[in-house]
DNA sequence: AATTCTTGAAATAAAAAGTAAAAAAATATA
DNA sequence: TATATTTTTTTACTTTTTATTTCAAGAATT
C-alpha cells in the first residue's frame, strides 16, 4: 500500500480520477513531460494546488523538468489501484446491471466482471457480456471461491439493504450502489453511491436557478 | 421561480434530494408531521442542520409542530423543479442510453423523455420504451418544434465535444454527461456530470485506503 | 558557472460547512 | 386563560476543509 503520511482530503481524492484522465489523454499524444503549470492551464485549476495534491502521496516531479508523464500516469494508477485490478460482481440484472456488465471499458480499467446474479427466473441463466446471470442463492457459494472486491448493486429498492447486508457479511470490500437507497453497513465494507435521480434533480434544480 | 436570498451552499443543494426520498417515503407511511429533530435520527444528520437546511428556502416548519410532511413534500417538489417537470433528449442510444430510456422511473418523477437519438444507422428506428431512436440529423429540427430542457449525453468519448456544443446552440439548458470528459459551454448550459469511471475510481481507492 | 525553471513543504488565508444558542411563535396542558 | 412546553427561525460562532501564497532547494538549460 502507498505510504500516506495524513490523511487525504475528499477534494483531493474526488480529483485523482480527473488527473488520471488527463494522464492518460497526455500519454496518448506522446507527451512526455508537464510542468503543473501547463497542466493546470489543461484543467482548469492552479498550478500550486495540483502540486499539493500531488505532494499529497509523494514526491513524483522534478524541480525544473516538471512531471514526466509516463510515470506520473503510473503512480496514480497506483494511487488508485488499477494497476492490480479489482474483481467485481453485478447484483441486479435489469436494464441498468445489463448496461453496465457491457460496458467493456470497465474491463479495460482494471474491473474485473467476475459474476452477475439476480433473482428473476426469467432471465436466470441469460448471457450477458459472456457471463451467465446466476440465481442469487448462489451468491454465497460464488463468494467463498472467487475472492471479489466490488459489488455493484443495481437492484430495485426495495431488496436493496438486504442484498447490501448479504454482501457485506460475505467478505465484499466495497459497494457501488446505484439504488436510490441509502445503505448501512459495518465500516469496513466502503460504499460509493451514483444516486442517478438524485443527480439529475440537482440538474433540474440548478437549471431552474441558473 | 422560489424566492432565493443569498446563494445556497452546494452542500445543501446536494443534501435536497435525500430530504425529497426521505419525505416521499415519511409521506407513503401516512406520517403527518414531522419534527427536525426525529427527521434528523432517520437521516444521520443534526436537527439544527435540517433546520438551516430548509430555511434557505424559507420558513415551512411552525414553531411548536414541526413540519408537515405533506406540504415539506410539495415545497421540495418545487424547490427541484419536479412539480412542473423537465423534457429531456438522450443523445447516444448504446447500452447506457438505452437503460435510461427504459427507465421508467425518471418519467413519475417529471423527467419526460421526449426523443432519443443517435448517429448508428442500424439502430435508428429501433424502439425504446416506446420512442424511436432518431438520426442525429434531425436533432436540430426536433428541438425547434419541442422545447426541451435536458439533453442525456451518452455518446463516445471521442464526438462528446461536439455533441455538447450542438445540444447547447440549440437551446438546451442543461447537460446530463454520462462521458468520461468534461464538458466546456457557456455558462446559460448548466452540466452534470455523472463520471462513472471517476466513481468506481473512487471506491476502489477507499477500498484501498479503508 | 550562472540562470532559469519548477517542485515540495510549510505557513497562511479564505471559504465552506456545521453547530449552538437566543428569541419568537405556536401548541399543549392545567 | 395562563403557563409550560415544544420546536422553529435567525444570528452568531466554531470548526473543518480547502485553496493560495511564499520560499528554499534542486535540476535542467544555456
Amino acid at each position: 500500500m502507498a505510504i500516506q503520511y495524513k490523511k487525504v482530503s475528499d477534494a483531493v481524492i474526488k480529483r485523482l480520477p480527473r488527473y488520471f484522465r488527463y494522464l492518460a489523454e497526455l500519454k496518448e499524444a506522446n507527451v512526455q513531460r508537464i510542468s503543473s503549470g501547463v497542466l493546470s492551464e489543461k484543467m482548469g485549476l492552479t498550478a500550486s494546488q495540483i502540486r499539493q495534491d500531488f505532494s499529497c502521496f509523494g514526491g513524483f516531479g522534478q524541480q525544473g523538468y516538471g512531471y514526466n508523464v509516463e510515470s506520473l500516469h503510473s503512480e496514480l494508477k497506483k494511487i488508485l489501484g488499477v494497476d492490480k485490478g479489482f474483481n467485481t460482481i453485478i447484483i441486479g440484472a435489469g436494464n441498468l446491471g445489463q448496461a453496465i456488465a457491457n460496458h467493456s471499458k470497465f474491463e479495460k480499467r482494471g474491473y474485473f466482471l467476475k459474476g452477475i446474479f439476480d433473482l428473476d427466473a426469467k432471465i436466470i441463466g441469460k448471457k450477458i457480456n459472456g457471463l451467465e446471470i446466476m440465481n442469487m442463492d448462489s451468491l454465497p457459494d460464488f463468494l467463498r471461491k472467487e475472492k471479489v472486491d466490488i459489488a455493484i448493486i443495481t437492484v430495485p429498492r426495495e431488496v436493496t439493504a438486504e442484498v447490501a447486508d448479504l454482501a457485506a457479511s460475505l467478505g465484499i470490500k466495497g459497494i457501488w450502489n446505484f439504488s436510490a437507497m441509502d445503505i448501512k453497513v459495518p465500516d469496513d465494507v466502503v460504499v460509493e453511491n451514483v444516486h442517478l435521480s438524485d443527480s439529475i434533480m440537482v440538474l433540474g434544480y440548478r437549471i431552474k436557478n441558473n
